[in-house]
RNA sequence: GGCCCCAUCGUCUAACGGUUAGGACGGGACCCUUUCAAGGUCCAAACAGGGGUUCGAUUCCCCUUGGGGCUACCA
C-alpha cells in the first residue's frame, strides 16, 4: 500500500479555529502514525474574504502547535486553469451543463419552495435547452454557470470514524461547479485540486458530510477513485452549540495569548474526540503518534472546556524546567512593561510555576516578586485583613522587627524561617498568624509559595521596606483601609 | 420543512454482550505541611425513553425523543 497522503485545508478567511486546528491536528497525527505525507493547501478562492493576514495567522498558529506540513503551502487560487477545465471537460462530456438562472431567479424559486413548504431543488429547467439556444444566449454575452448532473442513484462511502454514510442522489440537486467568471466553486475545486495532490484520505469536520456525496459524484465523473473519507466530530461551546466568537476566545491565537503553552494546547486538542486508551490524560508526542488512529475517534461532538485546557496547562507548566518557560515568560513580561534589572528569573519561576495555570499567571507572579509595589491585593487577602483585625499590621510588625535583625548576607530560606517561628513562640501565636499577614503584604494573596521561600526570593530590602509600608497602610486594623 | 450525523456522570472520555459502569476536569470532605498552595485519600455524579435479538444488553437492530450539521454563483 503506497503511504498516505493527506491535507489540511483551511480557508483564510478568519484566523485559525480550535476546530480547524484540532482537524490539522488529526491530519498530522494520522501522516506521521503512518508515516505518509501531510500537504497544507489554503483555500483562497473566496477572493472577497481571503486575506494575506489571515494566511499568516494560520501558518503562525499550525507552526506555533508543532505542526509541520511536508508539503506546501499551495495556494488553491493557482490552480483556477485546472479547475475550469475539469469544469469544461465534464460539460463537453455531458456529465453537466450551462445555466443561464440569475441569482434573483433562483432566489425567487427558492422563496417560492419555502412558502409552499417544499424542499428546493434546482428544477433542472437549463438543461433541457437545445444546443442552438445554449449557443445563442453565450454569443449574446449571457453570464453562465455551470451545473453538474446528479444523477437518482445512491452514493455511499464507508467513512473512517463513522462507518457507512449513505444519500440519495434525489435528494441532491444540479449544483453549480463553476461561476459565470470561471472560477471553481468549492465543491469542485476541492475534489480537482485532492485528485491532483493525490490525496488518500480527507480528513476533515462532520460539518462537510452533506458535501461528499457531492464530492464523490465529481470523482466518478472525472474518473477518479474516491479517496477514504473520514469526518471528524465538531467543537461545540459550553452551550452545546457550534465554537463561535460570542463564545469567547476560540482562535488558537487567543490561547497562546493567555499564555497557554502549545504542548498544553496540542494535548487538550488530542483529546477532544480521542482517546488513547485506558486512563491516560498527559499524553507526550510519540505516544500520541503511535497511539492514534482513524477508528480511535469520537463520532459524537465535544463540548471545549477551558478549565479543564487550564488544568492540563498547568500540569505542563509544573513539569516543564525553568528553562524552558524562561523565553515565553519574559516575552510576557516585556508586554507587561516589567523590568526584569537583569536578574536571573529561573529562581522565581521556579517558586511560583506549580501553582500557575498560565504563562499570564506565572509572569505575574514573578513581576510581584521583583517588585512587590506591583501585587495587587485580592479578595481572600482583604478577607484576612479585615478577620484578623488590629492583629494583622501587629503581627506584620513583630515578624518584621525580628526579620529586620538577619543580617544581609545571611537572608535565606531556613534563616528567615527560624525568626518567623521564634516570633510566633515569643508572643504565644500560631504559625500562621504571623506567616499569613507576610504572605498577603509581600504578594497580595493568601496564595503562594512557603513564606520562608517568599522572603527569599523577593530579597531582604524589598521584603522589609514591603512589609513597613504594608504595615503602617493597615495600622488599627481593617478600617484603616 | 427536507436530507444527513450523533446520544455513558455538568464536561472530556474508558468499556469493543457478562464490570460494584473505570479515569480525568470541575464540586465537596479529609490528610499532609506548627503557614497558603501543590500533592495524596475519599465522596457525590452517567448508560435519554420504548420495543426487539440474545441465556444475558451501555454494547447489536428498530422506533421515539433530544441535540447538531448541511440545505449559496461561501468555504
Amino acid at each position: 500500500m503506497p503511504s498516505p497522503r493527506v491535507r489540511f485545508a483551511p480557508s483564510p478567511t478568519g484566523y485559525l479555529h480550535v476546530g480547524g486546528a484540532r482537524t490539522a491536528l488529526f491530519n498530522w497525527l494520522f501522516a506521521r502514525h503512518s508515516g505518509g505525507t501531510m500537504v497544507l493547501r489554503i483555500e483562497d478562492t473566496d477572493r472577497e474574504r481571503s486575506t494575506e493576514e489571515h494566511t499568516r495567522v494560520i501558518l503562525d498558529g499550525l507552526t506555533w502547535l508543532g505542526l509541520t506540513w511536508d508539503e506546501g503551502p499551495y495556494f488553491q487560487g493557482a490552480y483556477a486553469a485546472r479547475h475550469q477545465a475539469d469544469a469544461e471537460r465534464l460539460l463537453a462530456e455531458g456529465k453537466a451543463y450551462r445555466c443561464f438562472c440569475t441569482r434573483e431567479e433562483l432566489d425567487a424559486q427558492r422563496a417560492q419552495a419555502e412558502a409552499s413548504g417544499t424542499a428546493f431543488r434546482y428544477d433542472r429547467r437549463c438543461s433541457r435547452l437545445p444546443a442552438e439556444e445554449v449557443q445563442r444566449r453565450i454569443q449574446s454575452g449571457a453570464p453562465s454557470t455551470i451545473r453538474f448532473i446528479v444523477n437518482d442513484e445512491e452514493i455511499a462511502w464507508d467513512d473512517a470514524v463513522h462507518g457507512r454514510i449513505s444519500f440519495q442522489g434525489r435528494d441532491l440537486d444540479d449544483f453549480v461547479i463553476l461561476r459565470s467568471d470561471n472560477s471553481a466553486i468549492y465543491n469542485l475545486a476541492v475534489v480537482s485540486d485532492d485528485i491532483a495532490m493525490k490525496i488518500s484520505h480527507v480528513i476533515r469536520g462532520d460539518d462537510h458530510i452533506s458535501n461528499t456525496p457531492k464530492q464523490i459524484g465529481l470523482y466518478r465523473a472525472l474518473g477518479y477513485q474516491p479517496p477514504v473519507f473520514a469526518h471528524v466530530p465538531m467543537i461545540l461551546g459550553p452551550d452545546g452549540k457550534k465554537l463561535s466568537k460570542r463564545h469567547g476566545a476560540t482562535a488558537v491565537g487567543d490561547y497562546q495569548e493567555q499564555g497557554i503553552l502549545p504542548l498544553a494546547m496540542r494535548n487538550f486538542l488530542a483529546l477532544l474526540g480521542w482517546a488513547p486508551g485506558g486512563d491516560r490524560e498527559i499524553v507526550p508526542e510519540d505516544e500520541m503518534i503511535r497511539l492514534f488512529t482513524l477508528e480511535g475517534i469520537q463520532k459524537k461532538a465535544a463540548v471545549f472546556d477551558v478549565t479543564k485546557l487550564e488544568w492540563m496547562n498547568g500540569q505542563y507548566l509544573s513539569a516543564l524546567p525553568a528553562d524552558e518557560l524562561l523565553a515565553p515568560v519574559r516575552r510576557q513580561l516585556e508586554r507587561m512593561a516589567v523590568s526584569t534589572d537583569g536578574r536571573d528569573l529561573r529562581p522565581l519561576i521556579d517558586a511560583v510555576k506549580a501553582r500557575s495555570r498560565t504563562i499570564l499567571h506565572v509572569a505575574e507572579q514573578v513581576a510581584v516578586r521583583l517588585d512587590p509595589e506591583r501585587s495587587t491585593l485580592d479578595p481572600k487577602g482583604e478577607a484576612l485583613i479585615r478577620k484578623m483585625g488590629s492583629a494583622f499590621s501587629t503581627n506584620l510588625s513583630l515578624a518584621t522587627d525580628a526579620l529586620e535583625r538577619v543580617a544581609p548576607a545571611e537572608w535565606s530560606p531556613e534563616a528567615v524561617l527560624g525568626v518567623v517561628k521564634g516570633v510566633a513562640e515569643t508572643h504565644g501565636l500560631k504559625l500562621g498568624d504571623a506567616m499569613q499577614p507576610i504572605r498577603v503584604a509581600l504578594t497580595g494573596s493568601t496564595v503562594s509559595e512557603p513564606v520562608n521561600e517568599l522572603l527569599a526570593v523577593v530579597g531582604r530590602d524589598r521584603s522589609l521596606q514591603r512589609l513597613r509600608a504594608f504595615a503602617a497602610r493597615w495600622d488599627g486594623g481593617a478600617s484603616a483601609g
